[in-house]
Formats: structure tokens, sequence, C-alpha cells
DNA sequence: CCTATTGTTCGATGTTCGTCAAACATCAAT
DNA sequence: ATTGATGTTTGACGAACATCGAACAATAGG
């Protein structure tokens, strides 16, 4: 399990995309690494749910050609894939864009006091 | 069951409008009836589904917001609702500016010969 | 009233999903 | 090597989903 799968973005489709996003804390995690402009520890991330379903949304948006996936150590960094932009422009904007998301609180720990 | 129900827009959420985009047959109506910029006679959409399970599709899009489902005698009529624009600017049309998008068939019968 | 048409609802089936606890794997530091 | 921290994977569970055939409801036309 040393390195994880990223898939090209010619193998995902528009609903596997849609899907993803279809989920509120999936939702959420994506605003959040939007609005963050870089890279979001993992470990910074909270949400009420244990972690292994949160490892399990972050490998459905990874799976789903979102977001980009790095080990560092012990440590998970994630970001936007940039290519995303590239297949479908304007996508992730225009969701975001879209006030009234979901019913989860975009928030993440302090990444510094 | 004479008139169907439609939910007010400030009862959907964001993941709503998504899930039920989600689907490859749903997206596919969805653009169908996109562009068509009308009406589009029920009985005209073509999908290797039963019609059990086309009318499943079509409640869950007209529960999300998406189409306008009219009666009229026997026969029943979609179209895209307008206020989803209102409420999700730019949503709609970002989704459905991307091409490659479900490995369903756009297919309506002839509307007229 | 009877029949045909159109689409919804019901019941059943098999699949996928979101969730958690527990076990596991990887790496850093001791 | 041992320990601790960080995520992933597995196995289980109920809920939701997509699908179909069959039964049903509503309407239009004889």
């Amino acid at each position: 399990m040393r390195n994880l799968d990223h898939p090209r973005m010619n193998q995902i489709s528009l609903t596997d995309v849609l899907t993803a996003l279809g989920d509120p804390i999936r939702l959420a995690i994506v605003e959040l690494v939007f609005r963050h402009k870089g890279e979001v520890p993992w470990g910074d991330l909270e949400f009420n749910v244990n972690k292994a379903t949160l490892s399990h949304h972050m490998k459905k948006l990874r799976l789903a050609g979102l977001i980009e996936h790095r080990k560092e150590g012990t440590r998970c960094f994630i970001s936007l894939r940039r290519d995303l932009e590239k297949t479908y422009p304007g996508l992730l904007s225009a969701i975001l864009k879209s006030k009234r998301t979901c019913p989860y609180a975009l928030v993440a720990k302090r990444t510094q006091d």
C-alpha cells in the first residue's frame, strides 16, 4: 500500500464526479481544500465521523479524480487536482459558488496557532 | 395521486441536486430536456430500462428540484425548473457544458415526423 | 360501460453506500 | 526492537438504491 492510486482524468466520468460530490462530507472536504488553495493536512480535518469513515470518503474523492492524496512520512496531505479544471472546466467553481451547501461545518483544526 | 409534488427550492440542498445528477440515466434525461428548451413528452423518452424504472428516476429528479412534471390527460410532460437557476446559478450549465457525460444515448423518439 | 393508453406504485431482489470498531501497515523517534 | 502517531483495510450492519414485473389509477375514446 505504498503509493495511492490516482486515476487518469480520461478514466473518470462526469457522473463519477457528481456522485462523489453528492455526499455532504465529501462536498465539505472539497470546499475546504478548495478554499485553502493548497495542501491540507489529513489529520487537520475535523468531521464528526470515525477516521475509517473519513478515509473511505477520501478514497472516493481520490478515485473520482477530485483530490490528490500525497503521503509524507506518517502523514498525508490533500489538495485539489488541477487537471480537473481542464477536463470539466468551470464545474467545480460553479458547484462551490452555490453557498447553501451542506449541514457540515467546514472546520479544520488550526494549522497554526 | 392526482397532482405530483414539487418541493420548494429552499427545501433542496446542493447535495440532493448533485446526487440526483450522479446517475447516468438521470443526467441524460436532464441534458435531453435542457437541450429541448421546452417540454418533452414523457412517453418520448427512450432508455433501455423498464418504464417503472424510468418513473422512479423521474421522481428523483422531481424531488431534487430539477424538473417539473406536468400531467395532461393521460400523458405527462417534462421540463426544466427555471427557479433552479436562481438558487444555484450557473450550476446546470456548467455541468452540461462538460461533454463526455454518460454512456446513454440521448435519444428521444421523434416528436414529429 | 368497456377498452386502450399512459404512467405510478407495490413487492421483491440484488447491489451499493455510509458507518463503526478492530486489526493492520507504515514511518519516526526513542 | 519498542513505542507512538497516522491512516488504510477489513468485516459487519442497516439503509438506500436501481431494477423489474405485476397490479393499480386516471383519462380518453368508443
